[in-house]
DNA sequence: CGAAAATTTGACGACTCTCAAGTCGAGTGG
DNA sequence: CCACTCGACTTGAGAGTCGTCAAATTTTCG
């Protein structure tokens, strides 16, 4: 026997926030939120959920698997974000209208969507609600901001050791993850478009790493000794998630 | 003669999302807000308006001159993004409540700050000009996603180049520049911290730009032949500014 | 003028790219 | 069960980009 968690009692928005907001107003929001979801839905491996520059309509919770933000050019990828499950994908498009970017899922994914009509009803009776959201999209930019600081200061081994860091932290805020073994469905292209390197050179980077006896990546998924050393090696500092406790510093 | 512009009207909030906005809700969103604006600040060159972790209590608009949003480690500066006349700075506290990087003034700058009180009194009240803030913060984040892919796809030149252009269209947004000479008050070493890479290398890259007739950057001011042919040189394509015009694509 | 800051140049090594080729592993058809 | 095939992964070689150290030159400003 076990408690009932919120993931059971509201399947589609109940790991929307966690880990980052305080608990009895996400809750809250989460009632709200929970039945303007529609039908979650299936998407194949690297299916497109939506493409740059169309029009958003709607907004969609990530449930199960990866998603990637890409901007593609002359036929080259370049992810500028990723996501994990509990995370809104697309949520920008709600003030934006539209995206400057696609959003693909990596593996298979599953996602639960919301109509911009529903969303924006709520928003604007809820101000509490509206700024929930706005925490959300300022989640992502703040990722983004440490991926710009990561590109300027970190060589190939370590960017992806921090990439691996982060989806740690991430994971762990939704209950996703534990112990040693984090497992995901990219490929060494994959994270090398993560990291800004050529696929081959992220092979040699993931060398390095298993040299380093920092950890051993096969297949996408990442077999660790010990988390605190990878994370001094990639300099991580968990800071960046907002996550629960005190201000940083 | 000549008419009368909303930065004399109002010349503390009139450039708040000029260019980028549906100018009718913009007028009435910023008649709101410049009463809540305090008496203007100058910052001396370099002074920091908030540090990484700090409580933020305020929002600050750029009215003049250039702010840096920066994380620092070890002695190293990693620039983030960067701010013109016109922006909220720092509106990411208003919903983090701190910031994760520092927020300095790159030459002298004046700023005019609003409480986090009053901003919310209004937000709360309206729900469109909290949608007009939140859109304002989603526009950083739609920069930090280009500034993500240049770090992934550019070298150094082409990186000074996509930097400059970007401030020729966001300056042009806020009518504060025109023309083939852009001036800023950036040291080599301030570029080479944008672009992550060293001072030194920044330097080469000037030369680059130079001897490729593209442009001359002379103490931070760029002198430029022809905007397009070093646009073109840098990949730069405005849509993530999200300026006037229909959808990208 | 003189000091400090900013810019420039040279040399050398490290990191990363591309091209090319070879290996490994899961799934398919014989 | 085995050969085949395709994608993913691995390895090698040579070249370009970039970092660092050191030093010279130019510009700024008291």
């Amino acid at each position: 026997m076990h408690a009932i968690t919120q993931s059971e009692t509201h399947p589609l928005a109940g790991r929307f926030l966690q880990g980052r907001f305080p608990e009895a107003a996400r809750i809250e929001m989460v009632d709200q939120l929970e039945p303007l979801m529609e039908e979650p839905r299936q998407l194949a491996e690297g299916e497109r959920l939506i493409a740059r520059g169309q029009r958003a309509t709607r907004a969609s919770i990530l449930l199960e698997g990866y998603m990637l933000r890409a901007i593609v050019q002359d036929g080259r990828r370049f992810i500028v974000g990723i996501h994990v499950p509990g995370d809104f994908v697309d949520l920008h498009g709600l003030v934006l209208k539209h995206l400057d970017h696609d959003v693909t899922a990596v593996g298979p994914a599953r996602v639960s969507s919301v109509s911009h009509d529903a969303l924006r009803s709520l928003t604007e009776a809820r101000s509490d609600i509206a700024e929930a959201l706005w925490f959300a999209t300022l989640l992502d930019a703040a990722i983004h901001r440490q991926w710009i600081r990561n590109l300027e200061a970190l060589d190939a081994p370590q960017r992806i050791a921090h990439l691996y860091a982060e989806l740690h932290h991430r994971l762990t805020h939704v209950d996703r993850h534990s112990g040693l073994t984090l497992r995901t469905p990219f490929t060494q292209a994959d994270i090398a478009d993560m990291c800004g390197v050529s696929a081959i050179h992220a092979n040699r980077a993931v060398a390095r790493l298993r040299e380093l006896g920092l950890g051993e990546i096969r297949r996408g998924d990442l077999y660790v000794r010990d988390w605190s050393t990878l994370e001094r090696y990639a300099g991580f500092d968990p800071a960046y998630l907002y996550g629960p406790g005190r201000l940083s510093r």
